[in-house]
DNA sequence: TTGGTATATCGGGAAAAGTCGATATACATT
DNA sequence: AATGTATATCGACTTTTCCCGATATACCAA
């Protein structure tokens, strides 16, 4: 992954707030019914909702946050949930350690 | 300092590129008669030549770079030399750390 | 299979960033 | 004062990003 493509996923506002949503879900969204936090993350509706912003806006940042592995998805039945990934923010840290 | 803008910063392949020039100079550049690395850093011609981009561009992206606190600048007579900023650097790894 | 819900993708208009050449400013030298 | 050099700022143009609504796709339920 090109370094320049991660910090531009992290180059806006909303983004950089769904990062830190994801790092505490349970301090940012509603129990969910279907799946726990800790294991799949959280879904695309909840965050959208929590955003403000449009369906498409948000299903598009997450797909660049995940692009810069700083996310994953798990798919389940309809819904797709996003979660933080912890190995792709250790090396962004560690980039930034190392070579800046 | 809004955190975005830092991230902006980064978002970029030569001011990437700069930042790690500067973290060590004396591997990037030739000697300077007038000043020496440590003390005040590289001047903006140097890293304009490096660059190949044109002196007004590299002018704007060191000043976008020193409004994110990441590096800082001296001005000796007509020059105005650039280093690191060692704790903007700390501060970003701190956010990756802490908040993302 | 029809309809409903969740997410992804597409096309586009507005705003921001990238980058340049020209010009202004600041300082040094004669 | 006049000229030369280093850097900063300005104006313009092109490319990229932001963000939307509309549409497509995937899955589920009746």
């Amino acid at each position: 992954m090109d370094q320049v493509e991660i910090f531009k996923a992290l180059s806006n506002k909303t983004r950089l707030q769904i990062l830190t949503w994801l790092k505490e879900p349970e301090l940012h969204f509603p129990e969910q019914p279907n799946a726990d936090f800790d294991n799949v993350g959280v879904c695309v509706g909840q965050i959208q909702m929590k955003s403000g912003l449009s369906q498409s806006t948000i299903s598009e940042y997450l797909s660049i946050l995940q692009r810069a592995d700083l996310i994953s998805s798990t798919r389940l039945g309809q819904w797709t949930y996003y979660k933080r990934n912890k190995e792709g923010l250790k090396k962004l840290s560690n980039i930034i350690n190392t070579e800046l």
